[in-house]
DNA sequence: GCGACAG
DNA sequence: ATCTTGTCGC
């Protein structure tokens, strides 16, 4: 028998400790301006499956994808899904699909939350602190803060995502702002912006926001999800350059 | 004790 | 996240 790469169960005290250690490295500036190419990470996982993860590599100046980078890691490897601690699970996987590519991104849009954790250390966060880039997190649903008020219809409108109390942020009518609750398309359910590493809060939704987006997730982030499927189904590996 | 809970 | 049938709309 292998021995797992984790504790079984997970020391979710040691990986606390960690986290409470890492956010004191967190920078929460930056206007996003010198980014020129973005890689999109998001995964799949089916049950009892490997966990299977697609970096898109994103040339922001001419909207389009410029390669896909591909990892795994074998069920028996895949740390368990912890609300909080998500990083654990899914961060390994990225950082090998990053490896995977051909040229190094100087920023990520990841899937997840950046500082409106609990903890102020979501997995883009965690992954912006660990490889020193400027990340944003773009999560499909709320695991912390509240909506400041009502968020309208339309597409763009967006009301910031309070904590009365919060490790980063900045200040909130109610205490403090940790993120953005962002309409990205009209009477759909929105997502939830913030700042991951090294950019500001109003630089994150605008960043966004400037993204081209068919669909209520950016592009990069949607094609990441279907690469990610992609691979999973058909067993891709490595990398794949577009023309 | 009870509800909430990224993916 | 995944599972899973039908349904609505371009």
């Amino acid at each position: 028998m292998n021995t797992p790469p984790f504790p079984t169960p997970p020391d979710l005290a040691a990986a606390r400790a960690l986290q409470e250690e890492l956010v004191a490295r967190v920078e929460l500036a930056g206007d996003w301006s010198g980014v020129r190419r973005l890689a999109a990470l998001d995964a799949s996982i089916r049950r009892g499956g490997a966990l299977v993860a697609a970096a898109v590599l994103w040339d922001v100046a001419a909207g389009r994808a410029l390669e896909v980078g591909f990892a795994r890691v074998p069920p028996e490897a895949v740390f368990p899904y912890v609300p909080g601690y998500l990083s654990f699970r899914e961060a390994p996987v990225y950082l090998a699909a990053l490896e995977a590519l051909g040229r190094a991104p100087d920023a990520l849009l990841v899937d997840g939350q950046g500082i409106a954790h609990p903890r102020g250390l979501g997995i883009a966060t965690h992954l912006g602190v660990h490889t020193r880039l400027p990340s944003v997190g773009v999560a499909k649903s709320r695991l912390f803060g509240e909506p400041a008020g009502p968020l309208e219809e339309d597409a763009g409108a967006a009301v910031p995502l309070c904590a009365a109390s919060a490790a980063l942020g900045v200040p909130c009518p109610k205490g403090v702002q940790v993120g953005w609750v962002a309409r990205t398309r009209a009477r759909v359910k929105p997502l939830y912006v913030s700042p991951g590493h090294r950019v500001g809060m109003r630089a994150a939704l605008e960043v966004v926001l400037a993204l081209p987006r068919p669909t209520k997730l950016p592009e990069p982030l949607r094609q990441a999800h279907l690469w990610a499927g992609r691979a999973h189904r058909e067993g891709l590996e490595g990398r794949l350059v577009f023309g």
